[in-house]
DNA sequence: CGCATATTCAACCGAATGGTTGACCATTTC
DNA sequence: GAAATGGTCAACCATTCGGTTGAATATGCG
């Protein structure tokens, strides 16, 4: 479990892989379609899903010549068990979120690291 | 934000710091207690220290020759808020939290990396 | 004052991270 | 079968990370 914490943390530690979460939450997407609105090259982004999915945080399926990205919320919600240990926080305020998302969608693309 | 996330995701991704900072739910800590159950350099740990403050996840406070680290769950919660975004999670077993942080702060000092 | 205690600083080290490029493999399409 | 498409692999590079050690800086105590 702490070594699933450990990668878990560490694949959310990074603005792109975040970015890659969030676009997933929409929908299901190719790795192609996943990299298009980075600057940075398609084998960097390759990399990033791999370690999203090593972590557990995304599945991926390859049907004929296309691997497709699916978020799976089971790793994400071990850390958020882990972290809500700590406090009994507030429930989320939905709105709060979706406005964070969509500045966060928006600056995916602009810069590497 | 998305710079804090990734400092404070970044910060837990260690299981060092993590333990460190289930110790500090019990109680505010002496920088030189915190380091005791460890089997790393007292300056590893103030690095570890320096860290988690950094990321907001503790306080520190100097009082007389001793620096006292305290919890401080704001940065944690928005971490946690962010991730709650990504589905609804079942409301936390706190009894399983129990287990869960005593067996971690067990193993705490045992290993290096 | 002089010594012990609490903590950080600085330099160093090996390993991991995030990125690049170019070659390669597999699948689909013409 | 040849070419285009989707994706990974391998080697490389600079930077960051987690740790060490030894010296330095406060602060407290007899």
């Amino acid at each position: 479990m702490t070594q699933r914490l450990d990668t878990i943390f560490a694949a959310l530690a990074d603005p792109t892989r975040r970015a890659i979460l969030t676009m997933l939450l929409e929908d299901d997407m190719a790795v192609t379609d996943v990299a298009e609105p980075f600057t940075m090259s398609l084998a960097a982004i390759s990399k990033h899903l791999g370690i999203l999915a090593d972590a557990g945080l995304i599945t991926q399926e390859k049907r004929g010549r296309v691997k497709w990205c699916k978020l799976d919320p089971d790793a994400m919600r071990a850390a958020s068990v882990w972290m809500q240990g700590f406090g009994q926080f507030d429930p989320v305020d939905l709105d709060d979120f979706e406005r964070f998302l969509a500045q966060e969608i928006e600056g995916a693309g602009e810069q590497g690291r």
